[in-house]
RNA sequence: GCCCUCGUAGUUCAACGGAUAGAACAUAGGUUUUCUAAACCUAGAAUAGAGGUUCGAUUCCUCUCGAGGGCACCA
């Protein structure tokens, strides 16, 4: 609808400007200003020096002599208003929204902006040896909600985790673990970063058990390493299972150490990296406005940016991705500068396709989250401790015991999701336990139970013999039925900008509508001639529910 | 020191350079013989400060103050 509002904007104009003038159409959040609303008026007012009002009145002149608001059946516009400074509100007719609703299954809101496009998409990220904590969580909700909106687009989305299973910061796990059998890898992490820091010999000893472990030709050492990248592996599916998250690609840093070595030392010879101190190997970042970092460290072994230079090589040799996407913290923001700056020379196509996403940092009011001081909250300690709020809050609910156990999953997950995926990627969420996870108005549950409640409308219609049917509409229509329409626009704004919380605020809005249509019409009713139709629009309602919860991970729930 | 983010009701978050700056929580009040009250309806309450660009600035530019992150061998 909003493409086609343009189509005809721009066939009115052609006149008035030489070249086509950058405006837009939006869904305006005051419905006093239409179902859409353009600016190109006032946009125009610079090209041809003219009063704003005047031109949006000639604008709509002209779009009423050629789509008529008048008589016409198939009149597209029932009100062309000019108001404020010179926007334009288009008021659509009610046949069209209700035409919409005929139309709907269970494809609705589906798009083909990205039909045939294959794109990789990496996060979680979890690092074996280390804790998942509360910020993986954020980067898997992320990272999962944007491929499901990319895969609702129409594109081919694999998913990759790429994990650290080598490195200094793995080095100091198994060394935390050899001096202590007896603490789990998490603490073993926190104990060997903490002795890293501040005990000379402990940090030698690391370093040399980081070359043994890249070698592997220790048994006792091999022995411990595998069964902690064992243990980690298990205990992460497990986490995998629980979020809804089925990647298709485990990658580990070892698979990529020696490729992104290769690379850099091939470009070495070429000029695209320079000798730093010490045998180092280093990219000049100050040539491009950023800074130096090491790809090859003292001891030979390449560092992380060498790495991620294998990974990208790695990935498109398993998938011919015409894109691929990384999604980190925004601690990582610079890094992925420089990183990608230098893949811009070693490989300039896969560089093109590569796009990072920071995402804001989940942290404490006392703040930052550390697993090296042992200062986290972990993943799965944060759902249980949901979860127990919600086993609390559906004890009376007269739930069947058997549904109890997944209700109080999904709910819970589904309550973690959104308190996620309801801000802006950028920034920053302060974890406030009572706070950040909500059961009331804006959250999770709120969606869900919207959800739910449409359901029970629905069972109850089919039991007393109400079928859907569009035979008799109301005079006139709801706001319902138009929130109900945009849910397509929405999605496209959504993958189009990396922003899940667009679909999020949308939803919110759309459950509230729904719950006050709900409060205000009684939808079942054998003797209200309106009953099928209400029982249509209910219907309609669900399924957009349950494609947009959909994509944002969240589970939708028969009861609750 | 240099480079990036960011600063909006009491709190947590919204707002392609556009209309009266929206929600939710919290606060105060109201709604259930009717399909799930995790709901609905009402009310009060905010752009850190100073300049500038613009028909129009929360949004762009400069400065000040404040917060976070990053800056050579961690990921």
């Amino acid at each position: 609808m909003k493409e086609k509002i343009k189509k005809i904007i721009e066939k009115s104009i052609k006149g008035f400007a030489k070249e086509m003038p950058d405006f837009s159409v939006e869904i305006p959040g005051d419905k006093n200003y239409g179902d859409y609303s353009t600016n190109v008026a006032l946009v125009l007012v610079k090209r041809i020096n003219k009063n704003p009002i005047e031109t949006a009145n000639l604008i709509k002149e002209k779009v009423e002599k050629s789509f008529g608001t008048a008589q016409d059946e198939n009149k597209l516009f029932s009100k062309i208003e000019v108001a404020g400074p010179g926007f334009i509100n288009f008021f659509i007719a009610d046949k069209f929204f209700i035409d919409n609703l005929k139309k709907i299954d269970d494809n609705f809101g589906k798009r083909n902006e990205l039909k045939n496009k294959k794109i990789i998409i990496d996060y979680t990220n979890a690092n074996l040896f280390k804790e998942f904590h509360i910020g993986h969580l954020m980067n898997n909700a992320i990272g999962e909600s944007l491929s499901r909106t990319f895969e609702f687009m129409g594109a081919e989305v694999k998913r990759v985790c790429y994990q650290s299973d080598i490195g200094l910061n793995v080095a100091k796990a198994v060394w935390g673990k050899m001096q202590n059998r007896t603490q789990n890898w998490g603490q073993a992490y926190a104990f060997g970063a903490g002795k890293y820091e501040t005990d000379e010999m402990a940090k030698k000893e690391i370093i040399e058990l980081n070359k043994k472990i890249y070698e592997r030709n220790d048994k006792e050492i091999n022995k411990l390493y595998d069964e902690g990248k064992k243990e980690s592996l298990k205990h992460f599916d497990e986490l995998y299972k629980k979020l809804g998250t089925k990647f298709d690609y485990l990658i580990f840093e070892s698979h990529v150490a020696t490729p992104g070595k290769k690379i850099v030392e091939q470009s070495f010879k070429k000029g695209i990296f320079e000798k730093g101190n010490n045998g180092t190997i280093i990219f000049k970042g100050e040539e491009h406005g950023l800074h130096t970092r090491v790809f090859i460290n003292s001891e030979g072994l390449p560092t992380y940016e060498a790495k991620d230079l294998g990974l990208a090589e790695f990935k498109y040799g398993k998938y011919k991705y015409d894109s691929s996407i990384i999604i980190t913290a925004n601690e990582q923001n610079e890094y992925f500068k420089v990183m990608l700056c230098a893949m811009e020379q070693t490989n300039p196509d896969l560089a093109k396709k590569t796009k990072h996403i920071g995402h804001g940092m989940l942290r404490l009011p006392e703040g930052k989250m550390s697993s090296r001081t042992g200062k986290v909250i972990t993943g799965e300690s944060l759902i249980e401790k949901v979860e127990k709020l919600v086993a609390e809050k559906i004890k009376d609910r007269g739930l069947l015991e058997k549904d109890k156990k997944g209700i109080i999953e999904k709910v819970a997950i589904g309550a973690i999701r959104y308190s996620i995926l309801k801000q802006s990627i950028g920034s920053d969420i302060v974890y406030n336990f009572d706070k950040s996870i909500s059961f009331e108005g804006d959250s999770g549950p709120y969606l869900q139970y919207a959800y739910t409640r449409a359901n029970s409308v629905l069972e109850k219609a089919k039991k007393e013999g109400i079928k859907s049917s569009f035979k008799k509409i109301p005079s006139e229509i709801s706001q319902l039925e138009k929130m109900i329409s945009y849910f397509s626009e929405i999605v496209l704004k959504a993958g189009e900008n990396y922003q899940p919380h667009y679909l999020v605020l949308y939803l919110t809005e759309l459950a509230g509508t729904f719950n006050s249509y709900y409060a205000k019409n009684k939808i079942v009713d054998k003797k209200n001639e309106l009953s099928p139709y209400r029982v249509a629009l209910t219907n309609a309602f669900a399924t957009v529910m349950k494609n947009g919860l959909w994509m944002l991970g969240i589970e939708t729930l028969e009861k609750m």
